[in-house]
DNA sequence: GGACAGGAAGTCC
DNA sequence: GGACTTCCTGTC
């Protein structure tokens, strides 16, 4: 240990407002894991918490200091009630989907992490995502103080610096020379992610795009995940099933409005877990 | 048992 | 439309 830190537990919210299961297992982030207690451990930005439910009340375990950065990070000044109101006149199918979703909440994660991560997820598996990150952080992140073996996701200085095939240990396949150009992108300044999540309209997207490795898909979930612009709408397997099975020919999710990406998370969600929930 | 196809939050040429 | 890395599953 080097040195005590204080942690601090509070009550955030109840279970309908920001479900730790649900939330941390839709598919958004990939550094959230169930303890052996069904609690949620976390490390984001450098920092980690627990999340876990008790009866309706949903409690947080962090470093005092660090509250205000978890309550950003959870994203806690958004009306998620309200988002799914807006969301009633998309059909009964899109009901009962933000009804089993009820809970989930979009995260505001680290644009870097997040691009990254995704960068990772194109054509995976999610627990094999996770391993790969698992990795990654190991290798090159930062140990974080008081936490035994728990590593900071790695700036992209880090990994800009590793040579071509640097990232083999990783068997993060075909993905790894994608990871290296988006470090060195970032890294260089060529690619300012801050600058481009500011960009109006479709911007932020077309901008991402330019990095090899980020097409469509890639591009909106860094958009709506580490931008959190909640309108992104990203169209994957799941979703692509999803629309052709339960939306009418020429529906554009657009027509979702402005939480047309929270609605695209109930979708995957209901879709990954229906008849096994 | 071990080979093999199919698929996994896709993208590129 | 095929190739691309790696890994896991189901099938024969």
């Amino acid at each position: 240990m080097t040195g005590t830190v204080e942690k601090t537990t509070i009550k955030l919210f109840t279970v309908a407002e920001l479900d730790p299961v649900l939330t941390c297992e839709c598919g958004q982030c990939f550094r959230w894991n169930a303890d052996a207690d069904g609690r949620y451990s976390g490390v984001a930005s450098g920092r980690i918490a627990r999340l876990w439910t008790e009866g309706e009340d949903v409690f947080i375990e962090a470093d005092g200091d660090d509250l205000p950065f978890w309550r950003d990070y959870l994203d806690m000044e958004t009306d998620y009630a309200a988002a799914r109101r807006s969301l009633d006149g998309a059909g009964a199918y899109m009901r009962a989907c933000a009804e089993h979703g009820a809970g989930i909440r979009i995260l505001r994660q680290d644009k870097w992490e997040t691009l990254c991560s995704f960068i990772i997820s194109q054509c995976n598996n999610i627990p094999r995502i996770k391993g790969i990150v698992e990795r990654l952080c190991a290798a090159f992140g930062a140990p974080i103080p008081g936490a035994d073996g728990v590593y900071a996701f790695p700036a992209a200085e880090r990994l800009a610096a590793l040579g071509d095939g640097g990232l083999d240990f990783l068997r993060s396949g075909y993905r790894a020379g994608y990871i290296l150009s988006a470090a060195r992108a970032v890294a260089s300044g060529k690619m300012d992610l801050e600058a481009a999540a500011r960009l109006p309209g479709d911007g932020a997207w077309e901008a991402l795009k330019a990095l090899p490795g980020v097409g469509d898909k890639v591009a909106n979930c860094v958009v709506l995940f580490g931008f959190h612009q909640m309108d992104a709408f990203p169209v994957d397997v799941w979703i692509r099933r999803v629309l052709r099975e339960h939306f009418p020919p020429g529906f554009s999710p657009a027509q979702l409005g402005e939480y047309a990406g929270l609605a695209q998370q109930y979708m995957f969600y209901y879709a990954r877990t229906e008849g096994r929930a």
